[in-house]
RNA sequence: GGGCGCGUAGCUCAGCGGGAGAGCACUACGUUGACAUCGUAGGGGUCGCUGGUUCAAUCCCAGCCGCGCCCACCA
């Protein structure tokens, strides 16, 4: 006997536990069925998992078990990235903590500590997969940072660098000075500052008097100007051109000259030029072949490049002594407030750097062009697709992206240089040395590159590195063959430039195909107020926690429910309760099954087909029906939609009426056993067509209700049944009983009528069809609607009754002691009327020559139905009401 | 400055060309042997505003108002 209660945690546990046992999440190559590969998204592994990848990791399973039950040979690939820079900072701060730092440690202790931290972190990680019930092909987990994913993070660069789409420039990068690292476009974020226009006077050479005015947000890097530019078509300046300034607390000469990219309009139309530090000013430079002077260091302090009163101050220091210097000078115009966007790093959190160095770039738009072909095309298709102008947008204004990072925790750049500078890139240092050995003509020393790689590049090969590429082994190139490209890609929005279109890139690129057909696209998961969840907010929900306390299905469940394609989701507890409800009401459900004996057994051998009650038959076509609105659902990835029409199914349809209407035949020994099949069987489906959403439940009934002998539900197939199983008759006959039942209840509470307090339905002018039904669900009628006596009568109900049309009949209840003769005509006339009403509007539609006209067929149709069921049952009423009256 | 999206019942959201829906919340009633983590019934909406297209508009188009997100080098 079922508790009363669903249990989650212990049920949990042991679905788990049964699942692996069963080796349920296992590829099954060898069954050489349709194929159907997923690879995770990596988790971090930077600590635990947040709500995100809750729903992000649910919405996985739920397509893996799903195509896994349709009979899919279904592949989901699991694995975690190493996070260069955030796992760094994680470590870094550990480091901290304790009074040291990564350079007191030294690069290789270092490192081994982020290893330590990340088996750590991604045994947790692990766990935590596992407490949401998800089931990825554990075996074949990966790690970016494995042997064989570093083989293929070398491969491609190398083969990248050979083909001259990787190569080494000086220029400009983003710098963050905090971590002393180039960052690339995407790790930029524009923050809204409150800051400054400084207007400054640079006096002309040799006229101590003249000068020109230019506005700066960054005062201090002054310091490093080279020129001031103004616009060739300016009148005020055109003079001026050639001529040159005096650059202020410095006194070197700086020319003036003309370039485009000054705007008349803006301040005073001369703009200062620093082409070390400032992206726009290194291209001014360039035209102009002007001195790049850098002034800063690593972290941003000033250099020996600048007056000795500058030097070592960090930045914003600078900037005060800089603007104080300038004003005791006179030579402040003004300071104007001003609102603008500075560029952070979005890990160090400090305005970045503009900072010239040497740097590895991967010439990304020669990459882009076939990523975005790809999807023109349709070979890969998202989900929804207003997400293709997005991923569109930004490839194709893609910039080279630098790839080379100065931290220490990740893949090292596999090149070697020589005494004089001379770069050898190749897979391993012995063939760089062979290399060498062949340039210089004998053995030099060589000494590796310092950097690693940005740790998108790895992620950017996962769809083909996780599968052993580059191996040549047969087991690699058959799962290669086998499961690339993958069938669809689950993730977030935020990671679309980061992630899938490197992904596009290199897959193309390197495997000459897509790596996936669909990609979908869900939103975030934000707290009930719409705010973005965040441990320093305080607004962050754990999902541990959730599961703790709602079980891992109800929070899954609720994550599916609220993936509504191209929104973010608002999680409220509420809607974890309600979920938890839900599964409850499901236990109850089978509790009831196994109390009335509805269990494998009593299915046994049981043939849908030969069903004959009509109640039956209909709760079989309305599981066809729900299976059916399933895979619709999920072959669009609406989750949302898969989750509703599940619980609609349930809860409303075999919950609160088959169960109801079957308990009177249960009772009936000429229907008990074909009910109790039926029943069995339903519920069987139910835990099928659930179970990819809710498996930890749907596992624990199924072993409960005893199909165990037939395995664990995870490996059941999802059965097709014949369409000849619906029966129209039996949806009508039903549909019937439910408005009848419906009526009777509308009317009892309307009326007051005690619920234990059993009345007589009258069914006056009943037609054969009525009288069979009637006949066939007296026991249900009774029962349901608490009936005394039901009887088809012909005479007119005497007064004193409450009065309702059910089909083509009138039905009265005799209520003698309750009813108001003048209330209830009043009561019957308000309905007449509201009919009436409608009646008049359709019949005005109908008689609108351009509505039949241009309408179509089938909707002219519909509508002249429903206009002659309202006057029928209008009539019907009028009719009732004048023999009340008599 | 460009791009994308959203504004439907008190709340969260479906629906997107022919009868306004769900869940939660709310009100009334209810200890019927599955379930009070429940049941039954009920109230509640000029579908942001203004025009247009159409026989027909919550749904399509345009403009406006309000809100959000992404991208962008303006001093």
């Amino acid at each position: 006997m079922l508790d009363k209660t669903y249990q989650p945690k212990e049920a949990e546990a042991r679905a788990y536990r049964l699942w692996e046992e069963a080796k349920a999440f296992a590829a099954t190559p060898e069954r050489n069925a349709e194929r159907f590969t997923i690879v995770i998204p990596p988790p971090n592994v930077t600590g635990k998992l947040h709500i995100g990848h809750a729903l992000n990791n649910s919405m996985q399973d739920v397509l893996m078990r799903y195509h896994r039950m349709k009979g899919d040979d279904a592949l989901w690939m699991p694995g975690m990235d190493h996070a260069g820079i955030a796992t760094q900072m994680v470590v870094e701060r550990a480091l901290e903590a304790e009074g040291r730092s990564r350079t007191e440690l030294g690069r290789d202790a270092f490192v081994e500590r982020v290893w330590d931290w990340t088996r750590y972190s991604g045994e947790t990680i692990r766990d935590q997969l596992r407490r949401l019930g998800v089931g990825p092909d554990w075996a074949r987990e990966r790690f970016t940072l494995d042997d064989g994913l570093s083989e293929a993070v070398r491969r491609v660069f190398v083969q990248l660098y050979k083909e001259e789409l990787i190569y080494k420039d000086l220029r400009l990068v983003n710098w963050d000075p905090k971590l002393k690292t180039a960052i690339s476009d995407l790790e930029v974020q524009q923050r809204e500052t409150n800051g400054n226009l400084w207007h400054f006077r640079y006096p002309l050479e040799g006229e101590p008097d003249r000068y020109l005015v230019v506005a700066t947000t960054r005062p201090e890097t002054m310091l490093g100007d080279t020129a001031v530019a103004v616009n060739p078509e300016d009148p005020r300046y055109q003079d001026l051109i050639g001529k040159n300034l005096v650059l202020p607390l410095v006194g070197r000469l700086i020319p003036i000259v003309g370039d485009a990219y000054a705007d008349p309009e803006t301040g005073s139309g001369a703009v200062k030029i620093t082409p070390a530090h400032d992206f726009n000013d290194f291209e001014v430079g360039q035209r102009h072949g002007l001195a790049m002077i850098n002034i800063f260091d690593e972290t941003a302090h000033l250099n020996d490049k600048v007056p000795e009163a500058y030097r070592g101050l960090e930045r914003f220091a600078a900037r005060k002594k800089v603007v104080e210097d300038i004003e005791a000078f006179g030579l402040l115009e003004q300071i104007e407030p001003h609102r603008h966007m500075v560029p952070h790093g979005d890990r160090g959190g400090v305005p970045i750097e503009p900072f010239l160095t040497e740097q590895w770039y991967l010439d990304a738009a020669t990459l882009a062009k076939p990523a975005i072909a790809a999807v023109e095309k349709g070979e890969t298709v998202f989900h929804p697709k207003q997400w293709e102008n997005t991923y569109f947008e930004w490839l194709r204004n893609i910039q080279p992206w630098c790839i080379s990072r100065q931290l220490w925790w990740g893949h090292r750049i596999p090149a070697w240089y020589g005494p004089d500078g001379t770069c050898f890139v190749e897979l391993t240092e012995a063939e760089a040395e062979a290399a060498a050995r062949a340039h210089y003509g004998k053995d030099e020393p060589l000494t590796r590159d310092q950097d690693v790689l940005d740790t998108w590049f790895s992620s950017g090969l996962w769809p083909f590195s996780t599968f052993g590429w580059p191996g040549e082994d047969a087991e690699t190139q058959a799962d290669l063959q086998r499961y690339y490209p993958g069938s669809v890609l689950v993730t977030g929005f935020d990671i679309i430039f980061f992630w899938v279109a490197r992904m596009m890139m290199f897959g193309i690129h390197i495997m000459g195909e897509v790596p996936f057909k669909d990609v979908v696209i869900h939103g975030l998961v934000r707290d009930k107020n719409g705010k973005k969840m965040s441990k320093s907010q305080g607004n962050a929900m754990d999902p541990l926690d959730l599961i703790d306390r709602y079980g891992c299905d109800a929070l899954r469940f609720t994550l599916l429910s609220l993936a509504v394609p191209g929104r973010d989701l608002k999680l409220a507890e509420q809607r974890l309760e309600g979920y938890r409800n839900f599964a409850t009401k499901i236990w109850n459900a089978a509790r009831f099954a196994e109390m009335n004996g509805a269990t494998r057994e009593a299915g046994e051998g049981f043939d849908p087909a030969g069903v004959t009650n009509p109640v039956n038959r209909w709760i079989i076509g309305k599981t066809l029906t729900a299976q059916a609105d399933l895979e619709k659902a999920l072959s669009a990835y609406r989750f949302d939609e898969a989750a509703g029409g599940l619980f609609h199914f349930i809860w409303h349809q075999l919950c609160d009426w088959y169960i109801e209407l079957a308990k009177p035949l249960l009772d009936d020994e000429a229907a008990a056993a074909e009910t109790r099949a039926t029943l069995a069987w339903t519920l069987q489906q139910s835990l099928l067509l659930l179970h990819p959403m809710m498996p930890s439940l749907t596992e624990t009934l199924w072993q409960e209700l005893g199909y165990g002998e037939q395995g664990v539900l995870a490996l059941q197939r999802l059965p097709q049944h014949p369409e000849s199983l619906r029966d129209a008759d039996a949806d009508a006959e039903i549909d019937w009983l439910i408005e009848l039942v419906s009526a009777m209840r509308t009317l009892r509470s309307e009326m007051n009528v005690p619920p234990k307090a059993q009345v007589d339905l009258l069914v006056s002018e009943a037609s054969d069809l009525t009288k069979a039904r009637m006949a066939r669900q007296a026991d249900t009628l009774r029962r349901l609607a608490r009936l005394e006596r039901l009887e088809a009568v012909a005479e007119p109900p005497a007064a004193g009754s409450a009065l309702f049309v059910i089909g083509e009949a009138t039905a009265a209840i005799p209520l003698a002691e309750v009813i108001d003769l003048g209330q209830e005509r009043a009561r019957l006339q308000k309905e007449v009327g509201k009919l009436e009403k409608d009646a008049a509007k359709l019949e005005k539609k109908l008689a609108n020559a351009d509505f039949l006209a241009k309408a179509p067929e089938e909707v002219v149709e519909e509508n002249r139905e429903r206009l002659a069921d309202m006057q029928a049952r209008a009539a019907r009423l009028t009719q009732a009401m004048a023999r009340l009256a008599s």
